[in-house]
DNA sequence: TCACTGACAAGGG
DNA sequence: ACCCTTGCCAGTG
């Protein structure tokens, strides 16, 4: 393993931090570290999965949508991992996304 | 070394 | 309110 940490170790950390039940987006995630763009982020955890030690199913886009699903074992996967935390998945997306909204910015206060 | 890719986001029409 | 365009920047070939 690479021993100098990469721009996607950044991120995994964060993932790691997101509470479950709590769901998050890449913008919020590319502001707190203040790297990069949500871009960065997304295919980042998609080096995540390959790892499988990073809760990536609690990363959506701003929309609420699970845009990373298709990544996943099976394009279900997501879905059932954030039904599994209490939130609910409709059309491939976060029904009161809003609510269950969580900013790494909040790991500053 | 240059060019293209990508689990996105925000603004404009 | 929806669709399209632009910006974003590390990696890979």
């Amino acid at each position: 393993m690479a021993p100098e940490p990469t721009y996607y170790e950044n991120v995994y950390d964060v993932v790691r931090l997101i509470p479950p039940g709590r769901v998050t987006n890449y913008g919020a995630i590319a502001d707190f570290l203040a790297l990069g763009s949500a871009r960065m982020v997304g295919w980042a955890l998609n080096q995540a999965i390959h790892t499988g030690d990073v809760p990536a199913h609690r990363v959506v886009n701003r929309k609420g949508e699970l845009s990373g699903r298709t990544h996943f074992a099976t394009p279900t996967r997501m879905q059932e991992l954030l039904e599994a935390e209490g939130m609910v998945v409709k059309d491939d997306t976060v029904v009161d996304f809003d609510r269950y909204f969580w900013s790494p910015t909040a790991l500053l206060e």
